[in-house]
DNA sequence: CTGAAAGCGCTTACAG
DNA sequence: CTGAAAGCGCTTACAG
């Protein structure tokens, strides 16, 4: 005997009522030809017993489970809180349902993690590959995040104008030399990113690129960057490719007693939640997280509509890039003409 | 008609291979009473068509989705991470998928979004309440993670011992004059991590404590917390009641010229991604939400067991309150005594 | 406008 | 050891 599901079904409704359980399916999902009147009684009968329609029931009926994926390469990526947030809402809007799922580690677990989603019968799936990982198509409609130079990407935020944005502001503050701090030379965001920036430097600025994970390949962890002594040589501007590299830069020329903004500035992307709370707060290039998760979402949505949830095919998007918003939070610079002003955040 | 499932099911398995979909649902399943050389040639048949089952079908029949909610106070929250992926790992060890809900503002929204879950027909869920927010039970076991001074509390940490472990700390580098940072006085986890560093001060040491929620409201948003002021009026220990604030207060003591930690100790608790990463590191005590996660979900999936899922009952767990480990990153103050030395984790 | 009936895919007593 | 059958709760053509 299956075990009992406490709630009313339909037919309980249905019989309570003397009416037949299509016809209470048919008023509650509003579709039915069915009389105002019936439909109004039924429905404040369903209320009153607090009915709770059965997705496995419908699920198993319609195929649909109405149920999204979410594949983060690391969930402890301090990017994700933002990211799952406007997932989770722009997936409720839709009416859908976040299963999560960590892939963490290599690309094996990525798999895996992928096969699990399916296993629950996820109708499509948000994608943040690990880096430079290719998506192999899975067996339901994938929208990937990621950077638009991925191959197979449906939407991102457009890292590179984002750099871009970055250097204007750092030649705008009369920046000369800058140092561009990344973590990993393999990563397509922090490419995208760091090229941006060096696209949008004037012929009289010149940059160097420090990747982190080299120097602490050959340093061990948590060495220094060595900053205090690039400001003696001459740098004045430290664009980090992630608020996380920024706060490491800011903090360590902070201790070696350099005064940022005033002797040096310091730039991030993400807008991570600490970045405005930090003295200085960071100027940083952030992404429009509700958008990008909109746009995925809805071409999901789209896709599985026209596909079946059941096909393999990497979603694509109409708007694929989405621009990121410089938000400026150190307005001065060591160099700062005097005549420009800036829009700053807190005032 | 209802759409149809692209991928094989247990009928199309039995007539291709000329046997009851019973025998392969026991085959498959592994409970059956079926002979081992049937059994080996249906799974292999099974794996072979790419077999998935369906969890509407299953769950249809048995009465169990397979899923669990996390409903979360503020998804964007800094801890969220962590949490989240500890208890994906454990809900899936366990054998079931997690749906996420973020119940981002007031209670009312916690209300809906725990609504939403059971709809979506989880098993039973894990919630991190809103600051002093009381769970009135749903319609299925919950399990909360807050702290053990919370009623109806499944789990928790230790965090009063943790302070206590911080005070200690403190006391060892000679410190006499902590300030104690916190957030919000509402907050029942920042309450308990305050009351434990008061209860381990020692005799001669003496401690105030700053609420920064209070102080934004006076002074507006961004303000400064005056520490470099409070370094003079002789305080050399900020003890933060979270990473975030110990960051806020170290980047500002920086930037007026106070080095952490010759003149002055900075401490924070929960040991955040990027505590490790800063100059200097920060001292933190931080929760074991491995294990905090694998006792919410092992003690709620053995309610779910017990009363079946869909019964409202707070869960309890057999070990309430986890120990909180003490990270000593800045292994000296101001006051160090040279004799003593310190565990610190680089070296 | 309303109802009887089929069937989504699965599991589980029960009979053989 | 294997199979026939019932039924979980729902939706949707179809008939009335």
């Amino acid at each position: 005997m299956p075990s009992a599901r406490p709630g009313p079904n339909l037919s309980r409704i249905a019989t309570s009522l003397g009416v037949s359980v299509a016809t209470v399916s048919n008023a509650l999902s509003g579709k039915g030809r069915v009389s105002e009147s019936l439909a109004e009684k039924i429905r404040e009968h369903a209320s009153e017993l607090g009915y709770v329609p059965s997705q496995a029931g419908r699920a198993l009926r319609t195929g649909r489970s109405g149920v999204l994926g979410l594949v983060l390469p690391d969930i402890a990526n301090p990017l994700f809180p933002k990211l799952a947030q406007a997932i989770e809402f722009a997936a409720t809007t839709a009416g859908y349902g976040v299963l999560i799922a960590d892939s963490r580690g290599d690309v094996a677990a990525q798999t895996e993690a992928i096969n699990r989603l399916i296993e629950r019968g996820v109708e499509g799936m948000v994608i943040v590959p690990r880096r430079a990982t290719r998506i192999s198509a899975a067996s339901c409609p994938v929208a990937v995040i990621d950077t638009a130079s991925t191959p197979g990407n449906t939407v991102a935020a457009d890292h590179w104008q984002g750099g871009r944005d970055i250097a204007t502001h750092l030649a705008e503050l009369g920046h000369k030399r800058i140092l561009i701090i990344g973590n990993n030379p393999e990563s397509n965001v922090q490419n995208d990113r760091a090229g941006g920036i060096r696209s949008g430097l004037t012929g009289d600025m010149q940059s160097t690129t420090l990747w982190i994970e080299r120097l602490e390949r050959d340093q061990g962890n948590g060495c220094s960057l060595g900053l205090a002594e690039k400001v003696r040589e001459g740098y004045t501007a430290f664009a980090a490719l992630s608020d996380l590299q920024a706060l490491r830069a800011l903090t360590e020329l902070q201790r070696d007693g350099i005064v940022v903004p005033d002797m040096a500035s310091v730039t991030g992307f993400d807008d991570l939640i600490w970045s405005p709370v930090i003295t200085p707060a960071l100027t940083t290039a952030a992404m429009d997280m509700r958008l990008i998760a909109e746009i995925a979402i809805e071409s999901l949505v789209r896709t599985i509509q026209a596909t079946g949830p059941r096909e393999g095919v990497l979603v694509t998007a109409e708007t694929d890039r989405v621009p990121m918003q410089l938000i400026v939070r150190q307005s001065s610079g060591p160099a700062a003409p005097a005549h420009l002003t800036y829009k700053t955040e807190n005032s």
